[in-house]
DNA sequence: GCATTATTTACAATCGATTGCATTTTTTGT
DNA sequence: ACAAAAAATGCAATCGATTGTAAATAATGC
């Protein structure tokens, strides 16, 4: 049985015209029931599979959805990331759940132009990026003409571009909400908050230190995303405050696994010295020592919910930007 | 300035054909210098970005390169499995420094060819697949008539497709060995060898217990590979042996991971009581309290020589298996 | 200055499928 | 059995680029 490549060979082998096979293969109610069963049954016989990329050049639709994190104030981050992965995890299971593949590229943060290098292209049907990190404005520049994309981070007001993110002031709130219940008064922070998302954080944390009197107990240090460059942060900074903060309030789970980690080294126990809370609520909380107690956003639906209004925007509708809730998860760090 | 988007336009514009346009922005050497430059200048001032299906439809590549994981032996194993996203990470960066880009699908396991989806449908020019699972006939089966495929996995004798791994065997041998030198007589294998990797690393344990004249001092475990299954499999087992075992070799990370929680919470100090080997080497085993002692794979060099050989046998080389050398890293938990 | 060669550019086929419209075949009504 | 309506198929344009070949223009030699 030779191999079929195209379908002007199983049209011609059937004698028919690719234009029967086409609708044949797409059942299409043009065609006869039987001739219909003739050809899919030649077709699968023969292994046939259309070329996709011919289909979708006249379709003019890719059924691929390009995913990038811009890294523009973090340059060490890699895509191995633990909250990009997970998310992108969640991303492919829902996006192959509709039939998008999805096209992962990285972005090379020195060009200029990056956003176009995928807008435009034809390669895909929409967009969806990771963390606005301090890309905000290119982002607003490039919502405005090419409309499928969505972005996952905090909503500002005035913002252009479509986001799906948790409520991140309302989050930071209730992380050191929790720390205070808990018995902590001096609170450190530890997250650089040139990332719109951690000084949302940060917002909502010194909200609520305010609204108990403790203003003056904040410390606030710019630990890094990167867990390896993190870990020197955070250690260097314990071996150096005079005061050490009762407790610790990490802008992601990953800076809060090594402090974790750094706490341990300087044999303070946790929660009993120190207690933390982490910030995403990612599974790899479930497996540190002790379990992570965390803001947890509920990436599974913020996924979904990014590919919901993605091709909503895809279909012309002009949806808008989802804030969705955080919630507290108490494990045993706290 | 209106929006350039095809290549007619564009040559309308110029006063040109659409095959002089092509040349000039591919900087053939049939076309002059100067309409060369005043073409490119004018692409870039309008923004033309010329649509990749059609280029890719005419030129029969495709530019992206599909990854996949099987799940065959376990349903509930996800995208975002550790191993496999810091695989993809690698991958990713690889790949994209090539100039590909990373085409990712989930694969469906009941569908029967799933290889199929991909293999043929002119969507990829070569395809990534980590991890065998069990569906090493399948795998053999396609290889035959798919050249472009590399696997990551372990290699076995008599096996038709292209695999990059580690030595499994030996990685399990040191793994032993290093339990055995630190002190360990009963130890435990925490894996579950329906998988070939995993049977290998299992082979390779015996092998050194054997020497050691220990062989009937292990007890194997078939714990699953997912985080959130491994952890009642090993919690049942520490609560239901007689005689605990000394040490603790883990198939992989994410097993060890559980491991150390479940002995945390069976009071049990590691690497006092109990100490614990993992494989993978993982950057997360950086993270966990203690650090753990893993045998390292080194997974960039493995995605950049699956690359490698993916590329060498898309352009027709037949290049063949390669076994890289496993690493015992130790650090805290041994 | 004219024939000849070297450069440039235009023309048109091609990649492999989809789809509106024309045409043929089948079915229905009487 | 024949006209009219309905169903099935064929025809050909189309998506947007690439590329071999032919044609037009420019450069060279004598």
């Amino acid at each position: 049985m030779s191999q079929i490549k195209t379908m002007k060979e199983l049209a011609d082998l059937a004698g028919v015209t690719t234009g029967t096979v086409s609708r044949a293969l797409s059942d299409s109610p043009l065609i006869s029931p039987k001739t219909r069963e003739r050809l899919q049954a030649l077709a699968r016989e023969h292994g046939f599979k259309p070329n996709l990329l011919a289909r979708n050049l006249r379709t003019q639709r890719t059924g691929a959805i390009g995913v990038l994190i811009p890294l523009g104030h973090e340059k060490g981050q890699h895509i191995s990331d633990p909250f990009f992965i997970t998310m992108l995890g969640y991303l492919a299971d829902e996006l192959t759940e509709r039939g998008y593949d999805l096209l992962l590229s990285r972005v090379i943060p020195e060009d200029e132009n990056w956003l176009d290098q995928y807008v435009g292209s034809g390669k895909i049907d929409g967009l969806i990026i990771i963390g606005q990190s301090n890309q905000s404005e290119t982002l607003d520049e490039v919502a405005a003409r090419y409309r499928p994309m969505v972005v996952w981070g905090g909503h500002a007001p005035g913002q252009a571009h479509c986001t799906v993110g948790s409520d991140n002031i309302l989050g930071g709130e209730m992380a050191a909400q929790h720390l205070i219940d808990r018995g902590c008064q001096r609170i450190a922070f530890f997250g650089d908050p040139q990332a719109l998302e951690i000084a949302q954080r940060l917002e909502g944390c010194k909200r609520a230190l305010a609204r108990a009197g403790l203003a003056d107990k904040l410390t606030v240090l710019p630990a890094h995303l990167v867990a390896e460059a993190a870990h020197p942060d955070i250690a260097g900074f314990l071996g150096s405050v005079s005061e050490r903060p009762q407790g610790i309030f990490a802008a992601s789970d990953v800076i809060a696994m090594s402090a974790l980690r750094a706490l341990a080294e300087y044999g303070l126990a946790v929660p009993g010295d120190v207690k933390v809370v982490g910030y995403d609520g990612l599974a790899i909380g479930e497996q540190t020592v002790p379990r992570l107690t965390s803001i947890s956003q509920d990436l599974r639906l913020g996924a979904t919910t990014m590919v919901d209004l993605l091709l909503r925007r895809i279909a012309g509708e002009d949806a808008g930007s989802v804030v969705l809730d955080p919630r507290l998860i108490v494990r045993m760090s706290s």
